[in-house]
DNA sequence: GTCTATAGAGAGATAGAC
DNA sequence: GTCTATCTCTCTATAGAC
């Protein structure tokens, strides 16, 4: 978040909106340089190239993730914990659709000058994710008098549960933007809750 | 699925194995053309343009998804309808790993030639997950006396569940290979079944 | 620190021989 | 039906004025 002269702000804004729709590798620097009101000179004077651009741009973004999802987990525990995570990034996707939609793109992109940094941050997303699904899985395993289904598959656990809001937080923007945020966050806990289930007697 | 000469499948096979890794925008047709054994002037003599080649590479790939879950779901009603339609989903993101990850990346863009035709099969295969869900709402409810949580939000569930398989299989293939298919599926039932909420006794 | 102008490589697409 | 050769345009990146 250096600021600067603001210049480089205004093209990691500019580069930000034309990603989002375009992709990366479909946005040029001369899109940028016009979007952000400045000279394609200026890109290269504040990045060094166009790869170094872009991580900096997903650094900042995905950076931050894991801090927001830290903080909503907060001290709760249990369902409770999930409940805030989901709706923690479901209101990130919704405040940021943009970056939402660049990361499902490069989220599984192995070919890129970035890959190293993309991985670090969406592990660290995922692991907080993945410690509270632990806790809240041996909790109610343990409240049950059952083993705790996913016992050394949290990651895979996670994933799951950060596609589903994912997945269903862009499917409402971008192609059902009527609808309302709670009802988003409600269909989701409610597939991740074992509504569709049958309930063990 | 035109076999003519065996060209066409070629340039569509080494297009959707470039893509897979590179983007659509970032695989170029020289790359193709050297990837299919072929000269460029013979994916022109099959294909019009770059955006007709992977337009056809969509279709054939995404366009089939809604028929095989169709068929697994079958006959079957309620959670093993929904057992079944992540299994399938599951094992065709496992065979298709390529596709899977050009679905991911595509699934959300907005400025493509090919969207009407992407966004209508997406639809179809969420409509197969919504029918299946919405009857299994009702049922579960029903017998838990309470009212179906998801009614009307059918859609969302059914993105909900398609993105915890999508990016639960690909962190799998991508990030994870060692781990068993079987394990990966019962994660993911695991985290829908409501294994991290509190049984209301 | 920002601009204009341009170099140099690489892209999609076509023509015409075989 | 497949090839080679090439056209034309666009892209990243740099040089140098202000």
């Amino acid at each position: 978040m250096v600021r600067s002269s603001g210049t480089k702000r205004a093209i990691l804004d500019a580069a930000l909106e034309l990603a989002a729709t375009r992709g990366i590798t479909g946005t040029t620097m001369d899109d940028v340089a016009e979007r952000a009101g400045v000279a394609k000179g200026s890109l290269y004077y504040n990045f060094s190239s166009k790869d170094q651009l872009f991580e900096a741009l997903l650094e900042e973004g995905v950076g931050s993730l894991a801090d927001a999802l830290r903080e909503a987990r907060g001290e709760l525990v249990g369902w409770a914990a999930i409940e805030a995570l989901v709706a923690a990034l479901l209101d990130r996707i919704a405040a940021n659709a943009a970056l939402a939609k660049l990361m499902a793109s490069e989220i599984f992109r192995t070919d890129r000058a970035w890959q190293k940094t993309l991985f670090a941050l969406r592990h660290e997303a995922l692991t907080v994710f993945a410690e509270a699904i632990e806790q809240a899985d041996a909790a109610a395993a343990a409240s049950a008098g059952t083993a705790a289904p996913g016992a050394g598959a949290s990651t895979i656990m996670a994933s799951s549960v950060f596609g589903a809001v994912l997945m269903s937080g862009l499917e409402w923007l971008v192609f059902e933007p009527e609808r309302s945020r709670d009802e988003v966050a409600a269909a989701i806990l409610a597939s991740l809750s074992g509504a569709l289930a049958p309930r063990p007697s």
